[in-house]
RNA sequence: GGAGGGAUGGCCGAGUGGAUGAAGGCGGCGGUCUUGAAAACCGCUUCUCCGAAAGGAGACGGGGGUUCGAAUCCCUCUCCCUCCGCCA
C-alpha cells in the first residue's frame, strides 16, 4: 500500500511508477474517489460534532424541569447522520479496493523493461567448470543415483512433485544447516514459521492482489499455504511497534513452500526445478527506511557468499521494472550456472519492498527524536532474500560437480555435515 | 469436540451509561543531583484520519443494535486462555 497523501501530492510519480512496472491502475478514478470520500467524511464528522455538542447540552440541563428539551431534534440529527454514513460506506469500500491494487513504486535506479528478457546482468562470478565429457542434465544423474524420484511422486501427488531420497536428503539437511549457521553468525535469528496463514497476513504481504492464483488455499479453514517463508516471517510483526534499537531485525527462516504454478504449464515440466512443493531457507529483514538500500546490498552479499561457499559459478541479475512483483521496489536475482542445461537458472532472489508491506501489515517502529519531542512512529522497510532454495541448489550441485562415471562430488563445506562422504555414488 | 474465562495505550493494568482519550505502574524522552554512571526525585509521553490553519472526527478485538449519549448494556463473529476429551 502506498500513502494516499503521497499519491494525492505526486500523482505523476505514481503514474510513472505504474507504467514502469507495466501495471494498469485507474489513478484518476482513485483520486476522484478520494476527493469524494473526504467531502462526505467532512459532512459526517460535522454532524457527529453537532450531535456530541447537543448531547452534552442535554446532560448539563438534566436536573431542570422534567423532560429535557432537544431530544426530538436529536432524533432527526441521528437519522441524518445515519444517512450520511450510509453514503460513505460504498465510497470507503471502493477507495480501499483501489488503494489495494496500486503496486509499490520501483526505485528510480531500476532499469526500464517489459519482462525478464530485459533484465540486466550485473556481473558474473566464478569459473565455469570444464568437462572432458558431455555434461548431463541433473535428472539423468539423479535418476542414475536414485536420489530424486518424480515418477512415483506423479503417481501419488501429480505432476510437479518429487521424492528426495538417500544422499539428496542428506544434502538438504547439510545445506539448511550451513545456511543457518552462516547467517546466525551475521546476527540472523533462526525461525521455523507456520506454513499456513490467515487471510489478513497473506493479503498484508501483498501476494493475493496480483499473483493470487499462485497461492494454495485451504478453503474449509480459510487458510493459505505460504509460497515462501517470507510471507510468514514478514507477517510475524503485523500490528506491532518495534524498537528502533532492535533494527535491523534479521530472521532466517526455514520452511516448505507451496506454489500452484498456474500459468507455467509446459514450462520446466521435467524434474524438480519447478515444483508445487519445495523447501527453502529464507532471509527477512525489518529495517529503518534510510537504510533499506544498504540492507538490500547486504542481503545480496549474503546470498553471493552462500553460493560462493559451494563453489558454484553464478551471475547477478538486476530486475527491470516490468519484472518486479507488486510489493517490490527493487529486486535482484542470482542465477547459477547449470552445465547440464548449458544456461544460467534462477536460484536466488532478493527484494526491497520499502514500506509497502509494512503499511499493509502496520509494522512500525518508534523512532527516537532529539530534544523534547521524544518519539515518533514510522513504518519500517522490509526486505527478503533467498539463502538456499534447496531443490534448485541441489540441481546446481549435481550439474556442476558431476563426474564422467555418473557420480557427484560433494562441495567441501558440505562434507562434514554429510557425515564425511566425498561423493554421491551408487 | 464439551464447559468456562478473557480481549483496554509501546507493555502491564484500572475502569459497568454522561466532562474518561481513558487511573496507576513499567518503558521511553527531558531535567535535578553526580567526576561519570546507577539510584532517588521532578516534568513530559496514545494513535489514526480530515483540515492551509483554527479546529474537528474516530479508535477500548471486528461488525451490528439499544440510547439524546456506549469502553461500560444487547446480538454476532474472530482470536486467546483454563479445565475435560482426543491426538503427533
Amino acid at each position: 500500500m502506498l500513502d494516499i497523501k503521497f499519491i494525492r501530492e505526486h500523482p505523476d510519480e505514481v503514474r510513472e511508477g505504474c507504467r514502469k512496472k507495466g501495471v494498469d491502475v485507474d489513478l484518476d478514478r482513485l483520486l476522484e474517489v478520494d476527493e469524494g470520500r473526504r467531502k462526505v467524511l467532512m459532512e459526517v464528522e460535522g454532524l457527529r460534532s453537532q450531535q456530541k455538542r447537543m448531547s452534552k447540552e442535554i446532560y448539563r440541563k438534566k436536573g431542570e424541569s422534567g423532560q429535557p428539551a432537544g431530544i426530538d431534534e436529536m432524533r432527526d440529527l441521528k437519522a441524518q447522520l445515519k444517512d450520511a454514513e450510509k453514503q460513505l460506506r460504498p465510497i470507503e469500500d471502493e477507495f480501499h479496493t483501489l488503494m489495494g491494487i496500486v503496486p509499490n513504486l520501483p526505485l528510480p535506479e531500476v532499469p526500464e523493461g517489459r519482462d525478464e528478457t530485459e533484465n540486466v546482468v550485473v556481473r558474473e562470478v566464478g569459473q565455469r567448470p570444464t568437462y572432458d565429457f558431455t555434461p548431463r542434465d541433473y535428472m539423468k544423474i539423479a535418476e542414475g543415483l536414485d536420489i530424486i524420484d518424480t515418477k512415483r511422486a506423479a503417481k501419488v501427488s501429480g505432476s510437479r512433485f518429487g521424492y528426495l531420497k538417500g544422499a539428496s536428503v542428506l544434502l538438504e539437511f547439510a545445506l539448511v544447516r550451513l545456511a543457518i549457521d552462516t547467517l546466525m553468525e551475521e546476527g540472523f535469528i533462526p525461525v521455523i514459521p507456520p506454513v499456513m496463514l490467515n487471510y489478513k497476513a497473506m493479503d498484508g504481504m501483498g501476494y493475493l492482489t496480483r499473483g493470487g492464483s499462485e497461492v494454495y488455499q485451504v478453503e474449509k479453514d480459510d487458510l493459505y499455504l505460504v509460497g515462501t517463508s517470507e510471507q510468514s516471517l514478514g507477517a510475524m510483526h503485523m500490528s506491532e511497534v518495534l524498537d528502533q534499537g532492535d533494527l535491523p531485525r534479521r530472521y532466517v527462516g526455514f520452511s516448505t513452500c507451496f506454489r500452484r504454478e498456474a500459468g507455467s504449464y509446459g514450462k520446466d515440466t521435467k524434474g524438480i526445478l519447478r515444483v508445487h512443493q519445495f523447501d527453502k531457507v529464507e532471509m527477512f529483514s525489518f529495517c529503518e527506511p534510510e537504510k533499506s538500500r544498504d540492507e538490500h546490498d547486504f542481503i545480496l552479499e549474503m546470498e553471493e557468499k552462500l553460493v560462493r561457499m559451494l563453489g558454484i559459478p553464478y551471475r547477478v541479475v538486476q530486475m527491470c521494472g516490468g519484472d518486479l512483483g507488486d510489493p517490490a521496489a527493487d529486486k535482484r536475482d542470482i542465477e547459477c550456472w547449470m552445465p547440464g542445461m548449458g544456461e544460467y537458472r534462477e536460484t536466488h532472489s532478493c527484494s526491497n519492498c520499502t514500506d509497502f508491506q509494512a503499511r499493509r501489515l502496520n509494522v512500525r517502529y518508534r523512532a527516537r527524536g532529539q530534544g523534547s519531542g521524544g518519539t515518533k512512529l514510522r513504518f519500517v522497510h522490509t526486505l527478503n532474500g533467498t539463502a538456499y532454495a534447496i531443490g534448485r541448489i541441489i540441481i546446481a550441485i549435481i550439474e556442476n560437480f558431476q563426474q564422467a562415471d555418473g557420480t557427484v562430488l560433494i562441495p567441501d563445506v558440505l562434507k562434514g555435515p554429510m557425515g564425511g562422504i566425498e561423493r554421491i555414488g551408487r
